[in-house]
DNA sequence: TGGTAATATTAGCCTTATCTAACTTTTGTC
DNA sequence: GACAAAAGTTAGATAAGGCTAATATTACCA
């Protein structure tokens, strides 16, 4: 059905979303802005996700996701907040890092594999025994694994 | 230091590696074969590696790898193995699909990400809190991750 | 040793994604 | 309401990565 887009693109998307706030509108300078890249690189990105059917765009005016795009770009977002709480929360890589990471598998993962990630965070905050095995996956703590294994001097 | 392989070129030096085997040397019939790629591809291919000097490589002749395409495969190999675990044993996707996702996040996280998921499967593995905790994760064999993970050797 | 099959490369084209420079449209201010 | 600044687009490049068709090289074998 929806033909998989590019990671540019969904990044393009992503960035879409999260700038049209309340208003559900922005403007190609502050995605350039907000993305890094050069203001004709999003009119390029802009027609690509308009020919697609995920923006309302016209040129020279303010751009809007339309529904098959805020769903996409909350799919991509979701994934980005599960991986980085992954990285971060359960193998303990700092949040930069984790932010990073995330920002690149997020286009490498499909719903399933999400899915089955939520589902292990899920069982992870609310699995008493791993607390006791050595994890502090603790909502308020946010420490690993990592610092009670290095205790035990497991080369 | 090592300037940052495209996703591509990183596939190429895998497959590389991977049909080397003991001869250490492989065609680029075989790489053509092996990736689903055309012939010119794999020329247009190999020169980039060679390039970076990641390949030794002669025009109409056979291909292998430098210590640094080596070391590099290598790399990129482990980070599959370990992802495809991951998914497969821990998350309780199907091989296919593990290996899939694998394939495509294997170059997206560095190796620091990488070292944190060695160190968090060879927790699980040893964790016998996680097995009483009644984990499952894979919704139609309904298998106790732990039971999976515990048969496979090495990273 | 010559010819053909297998292998590899070149040439030329396409797509995606990026850039800068130049031009056009819109907006805001006096 | 005119005009400058801001915003956006067009034009033209570059680079990676892929393809097919045509050409070149190597290898095998009778």
């Amino acid at each position: 059905m929806t033909e998989k887009l590019s990671a540019s693109l969904e990044d393009y998307i992503e960035a879409i979303a999260s700038l049209a706030g309340s208003s559900g509108e922005t403007r190609a300078a502050d995605i350039a802005d907000a993305m890094g890249v050069s203001r004709p690189s999003v009119t390029v990105a802009l027609r690509g996700l308009a020919s697609r059917k995920l923006v309302f765009y016209k040129p020279y005016s303010t751009v809007s996701l339309t529904e098959n795009g805020r769903n996409l770009a909350a799919a991509v977002s979701r994934k980005h907040r599960i991986l980085s709480r992954f990285f971060n929360e359960i193998l303990g890589a700092d949040e930069q890092l984790a932010d990073e990471a995330a920002c690149r598998v997020e286009h490498a993962i499909g719903e399933e594999i999400t899915d089955r990630l939520v589902e292990f965070l899920a069982f992870i905050d609310n699995c008493p025994m791993a607390v006791e095995g050595g994890f502090e996956f603790n909502s308020t703590k946010r420490q690993n694994f990592r610092n009670e294994g290095a205790k035990n001097g497991k080369n």
